[in-house]
DNA sequence: GACTCGTGTAACGTGACGCTTGACGCGTAA
DNA sequence: TTACGCGTCAAGCGTCACGTTACACGAGTC
């Protein structure tokens, strides 16, 4: 009784959603300029900040050097946002295995 | 100089490993009986214990399930694992972007 | 009006990868 | 030898992030 953590009661913001209001205006940066300095072509950084793409390992590593704030950061939140989304909408239903720890009624 | 998080200096084990090591042998399941159980098929289990395959959302969902410590403590061990991986073999190098927070050298 | 930016998005092809199915090799018991 | 359980491999499929190219829209500017 200690790993099951709570689901947030709201859908996690994507990562986009992030990228789109606290970064790009702090940096006073067009989304094509950002695309830019990451490597990435404009496309895909618009739909990943419109939230219609999810953020790759590599696109994670991209940002993470660009703010200084690392990979897991990036990686995490969409993460939480995944985990949420699947604990939603699935209908998996798996039995808990008992482990053997002595005690077996 | 906070977000970023020292690099394991060893490679995080895959998930597969702990389940092959600790989970089926305290359970005293086969790949084959723990593969039922879990609703997928044994080649598909088979892969991941051997480490030939990462975990998907939804196997850590199944896997939660059945273990009973949730979705997200498999996916960050397979996280864990994927951001030391994209860490040591990647070349990608962004320059840091300053944010603007008043003093402007 | 015409021009330029910045943006969103669709279509296409590509590569990566998780999954199933079916077949194979191996060990063990009848 | 035959039969069975178990683990693994190979082929095929579906999904998805990505690049490229192209098009349409709005806000400025001339």
């Amino acid at each position: 009784m200690s790993a099951e953590r709570e689901l947030p009661r709201f859908r996690p913001p994507h990562p986009g959603e992030y990228i789109r209001d606290d970064i790009l205006p702090s940096l006073e940066m067009t989304i094509t300029d950002l695309a830019e300095h990451l490597g990435v072509s404009r496309a895909s950084l618009s739909e990943l900040v419109n939230g219609n793409r999810s953020l790759s390992i590599e696109m994670a590593q991209r940002l993470g050097q660009a703010f200084g704030n690392g990979t897991r950061f990036w990686v995490q939140l969409q993460m939480q946002r995944d985990i949420w989304d699947a604990e939603k909408n699935s209908g998996i239903k798996i039995k808990l295995l008992r482990q053997r720890s002595g005690k077996a009624a």
